[in-house]
RNA sequence: GUGGGUAUAGCUCAGCUGGUAGAGCGCCUGGUUGUGGUCCAGGAGGUCGCGGGUUCAAGCCCCGUUACUCACCCCA
């Protein structure tokens, strides 16, 4: 509490029971996402600064930490400072997603990857942002992505993943929402708004589980983008759709959902039609309301929901244009990430080692000789073993070795000799 | 970047209307206890986040500051 010792802000340690914890979670993301077939890959936690700030990562990119360049003097920073040029101060940055990261290291390495790119990131990011509940400065995201296919077989075969893994997970009564950029741009053009203000009235659509369609639309006449005279308009388009969002066809055969963009809704019946097919109790709920920061986003857009929380757990969508940027020609991708650290508590873990665990408890005049003899050969004989001097307080200690997962104990004395000396008993 | 809440022992927290700093748990010591997880006694440990101010006197009131936390913006 007055602590003043602490991780930086926004930054966590993590105390033995929640590594654990942490590691037995991403074991099962990993082997679940390699079963369906992707291969794992690493990338450097710094990139070019230059590439970081390409104009992909929406807002985030503010958000990014910069790495000063290195052997600057204080007058240079200064110099550097009062021109405005942050490239002279800052060429390296922490990466604020695994996507922008993927895209340059397919830049990098596409000779020596498949025509059809599937790949796994498990890794941290860095948001410079101001921390609160469920957000950190510091965060570990799990993305699978699927590059060089530009059919909706990669939008289908990524999400039939996640739902698998958030089963391997156990993690029970999560939807999927989905929507479409094309799907949102035709609904925003709609209501007139200028092309150049796309991305702005997106964000403030996005805000309609808080504020309200009402508070939608009073927002986008506040901030000048839409005029008061199609304010109804917009708002009987943004109110909900029946069906889970999926019954528009016929309405949009007989023109009364002017906005809709036909063949984009159709993509997404199919892929929605494909995914319920290999996951019966897979919930895809189409949201024309769902929009995502990320700026890379040219088609299909998808979110993780769970009725306990505000904030969603993972998302993704179709980044058709990013790896153009660095290659020169484009290349299809698409990608889904999981937000490990909203996840993970989520996660119910049964215990890892509990049958074969054992704590020696030894008196002081133990003879070490003996007693690390009889723990090396309880370790060769498959037992975790861990070694605790005999104190005054023995309940305090044993019950602090049952919560870290023990469940025997044997009282080591000057007589012991042998592990059949030991007398095991049961902690409880 | 904007607001609210909190800050007292290693941990969880009391501390009234300003009057010499408290409990439980944990820790240490001595004894007790032998199905070694019991009980008793004693002990160590606090610049009350930090800096100012008001007052005879501040953990308590006022101002500032820092950290933590919740919410907004935005997002995993």
């Amino acid at each position: 509490m007055a602590n003043p010792v602490n991780p930086p802000r926004g930054m966590r340690d993590f105390l033995p029971a929640d590594k654990a914890r942490r590691e037995h979670a991403l074991g099962v993301i990993r082997s679940s996402y390699a079963a369906q077939g992707f291969d794992e890959i690493e990338t450097p936690v710094l990139e070019d600064a230059s590439r970081l700030h390409s104009g992909l990562g929406g807002d985030n990119e503010k958000l990014a930490f910069g790495v000063l360049r290195r052997g600057l003097t204080a007058e240079a920073v200064g110099e550097y400072a009062a021109a405005g040029d942050l490239e002279g101060l800052t060429d390296l940055g922490l990466r604020f997603d695994l996507t922008v990261p993927l895209a340059r290291f397919y830049a990098t390495h596409r000779g020596a990857l498949p025509g059809v790119f599937k790949s796994i990131q498990i890794a941290p990011v860095w948001r410079a942002e101001r921390p609160q509940k469920g957000r950190y400065r510091q965060f570990v995201q799990c993305d699978i992505d699927i590059i060089g296919e530009s059919g909706v077989v990669a939008e289908i075969e990524l999400i039939a993943a996640t739902l698998a893994t958030l089963d391997a997970l156990g993690l029970t009564g999560c939807s999927i929402r989905i929507n479409h950029r094309a799907i949102l741009r035709g609904l925003i053009a709609s209501w007139g708004v200028r092309e150049a203000n796309y991305e702005r009235a997106m964000i403030t659509i996005d805000k309609e589980d808080k504020i309200g369609v009402d508070g939608v639309v009073a927002e986008l006449v506040e901030l000048g983008l839409i005029d008061d005279a199609v304010a109804a308009q917009a708002a009987e388009s943004l109110t909900g759709l029946p069906d889970d969002g999926w019954g528009l066809l016929e309405a949009a055969d007989a023109g009364s959902v002017p906005w809709l963009d036909v063949e984009a809704y159709r993509q997404l019946h199919e892929i929605r039609d494909a995914v319920t097919a290999v996951v019966p109790d897979a919930a895809l709920v189409f949201s024309h309301n769902l929009v995502r920061g990320m700026g890379y986003y040219t088609g299909a857009i998808f979110e993780i929901q769970h009725p306990e929380f505000g904030y969603s757990l993972g998302g993704g969508g179709r980044y058709d244009g990013m790896i153009g940027r660095f290659l020169g020609s484009d290349v299809p991708a698409v990608g889904f990430s999981l937000g490990f650290e909203r996840i993970v508590d989520l996660v119910d873990l049964s215990e890892g080692h509990a049958s074969d665990s054992v704590v020696l408890v030894y008196d002081r005049d133990v003879d070490p000789a003996v007693l690390f003899g009889l723990k090396s050969q309880l370790v060769l004989s498959g037992a975790r073993v861990r070694v605790e001097k005999r104190v005054k307080n023995l309940k305090a200690l044993l019950e602090r070795l049952t919560d870290a997962g023990y469940r025997r104990f044997a009282p080591v004395t000057a007589d012991t000799r042998t592990v059949g000396d030991l007398q095991v008993k049961p902690l409880v």
